[in-house]
DNA sequence: GTGAAAGCGCTAACAG
DNA sequence: CTGTTAGCGCTTTCAC
């Protein structure tokens, strides 16, 4: 049969509603489908060791249908990341999971790696400027735009609120920085609430030490635009300074343990082990029932208090 | 080969750690595997008509493993449903996914069924007097406790809340019940909490002209244990009464009406699209991969506000 | 280029 | 009761 044929066979045989048996399909091809993960390590940092998580789970439930995992860390450096990108991009596989954490690099890497052809999800934080590639994750700014909504709560009086940004040494995505221009959206979208006064604190991951009480003098609210809340929440207690509405990402053990102490007040959860799940079932939607997926999923922006937090039964 | 010799090569066999190819025995047996549905009518009930939409999104995806449904629907009232049980009853599957809304009758047909050895997974409310069936739902206790921390939010001063139960002319599950049993929970627990003063309306859903301004003089807060809050919501806006927080269930259209007008605060989503799509898929990863499957899946009790409403993509 | 045949891993039917 | 075999629906190989 010629290309042309086999063309006018298939249009044919979808007119009257075939459709190939999967199974069969997958049994006759007897292939396994390599899917090359590649993130940051995850030794000690709860966020990313969720996602793996997730990975893994994905990985066990599809397992039988022919997947399989391998992995690329990098640490959280530019250079380790360029090296292990070498590695990936010599790798074969059917399938890239990928976070891209450094954006530069990252952007470039993509561009590399779309010569191969192969399809890609990134999850935690997304480089929309690849619109061809899948994403898994939350929407930066409206997950800011809503810490902003959960500041204003029920508050007639006046309110000066800090932003307070704990960064890492060596600063990475533009993830907070969405978030914080979410949040001020938010005011400037609502200009009933002109009672409300901002500032800003920058500090070091490593020097947290810096952390002093005049940065909270006269403050109502702290809005941490990464998951770590709980360094703030810890001085306030140490200074026994209460009634500061503390707003926050993620759902770290430490953040957990002032949530439910009520010191932190919201924990923004972006759910780290559906996404790393998803990224993985994306991959294997597309590669092994090739089915049609949709390009972005975005994760919902969940609101955890106190009393809706349950730890995850394993 | 005895049936001896069968388990102790099967023993030697995952011994070594042998994986069924749950593909090809799938292929080999080439059979159907039919899920009763068994739920209320859902023609405009916009929640059950989630609950089928997850259930088909899960019956498209598992069709190709060879997963057929059947659909047995009942009329809010008890005869309808007792009528519709013996259909049910009779009726040769391999799974059956079943909305337990008459409590007694349910109990009753439960055990009935459970003659069948066919296995149950219910949706939307629980039975915990029949341990050895799933459950996909949520908490609903835990979710009137959730909604006794949203309408404590922030608030120095004497707080009058208003527990609105709008009911069905039959009433059915006790659900709303522990909804309340929880509301009050919270205040019990939190000692703190005693400038809250509490009262109790009841309507029947047929008579909402029932209500008066009488009923909200003095209240501060108006939680609806149900998915009826838009009633409330509607009342107020029609009397130009502000400044009420109102707390309810489940994103229908109108209650999203209100919580986008900034009258209903809070919404506690159920999830019930996801509610379905899981109840199949319990079925699906018990019967077709045959795999061990956790009992009970508790949806996250999530708070939905203006800010983190996003409409369903289709 | 084309069509027949083998075989993916498993189950069920069928002889022995 | 046991062991052999056909065949599930598809892909790939191999003769022609």
């Amino acid at each position: 049969m010629t290309q042309d044929n086999v063309d006018k066979v298939n249009a044919i045989i979808e007119k009257y509603g075939y459709k190939r048996n999967i199974l069969a399909s997958n049994l006759a091809l007897n292939k396994k489908f390599r899917f090359a993960v590649f993130l940051p390590k995850y030794e000690n940092i709860e966020y990313w060791k969720s996602q793996i998580i997730g990975i893994e789970k994905a990985a066990v439930e599809f397992g039988k249908f022919g997947v399989v995992l391998d992995y690329f860390f990098y640490d959280f450096n530019a250079i380790s990341f360029k090296k292990e990108i070498k590695k990936v991009l010599d790798f074969e596989c059917d399938g890239l999971l990928f976070a891209p954490i450094f954006y530069e690099e990252s952007v470039q890497f993509l561009n590399e790696y779309q010569k191969k052809n192969i399809p890609v999800v990134m999850i935690d934080s997304n480089i929309s400027s690849n619109q061809e590639h899948a994403y898994v994750g939350q929407d930066a700014f409206q997950s800011g735009y809503l810490a902003g909504r959960l500041s204003s709560f029920a508050v007639k009086n006046e309110r000066q609120i800090l932003i307070f940004k704990i960064t890492r040494e060596i600063e990475s995505t533009s993830v907070y920085k969405q978030r914080i221009d979410g949040f001020y959206s938010f005011f400037k979208d609502n200009e009933g609430l002109t009672n409300f006064k901002f500032s800003e604190v920058t500090i070091k991951d490593s020097g947290i030490d810096q952390l002093n009480l005049e940065m909270f003098s006269g403050i109502n609210s702290v809005f941490v635009p990464n998951s770590r809340a709980y360094i703030v929440a810890r001085f306030l207690e140490q200074n026994h300074i209460k009634g500061v509405r503390i707003i926050g990402y993620d759902l770290l053990k430490e953040n957990i343990e002032y949530l439910n102490k009520g010191i932190i007040d919201f924990l923004i959860n972006q759910r780290p082990e559906e996404q790393g799940y998803l990224g993985i079932n994306y991959l294997y939607k597309k590669m092994v029932l090739q089915e049609i997926v949709e390009n972005t999923h975005y994760i919902p922006l969940e609101i955890i208090l106190k009393e809706n937090y349950f730890p995850v039964k394993k």
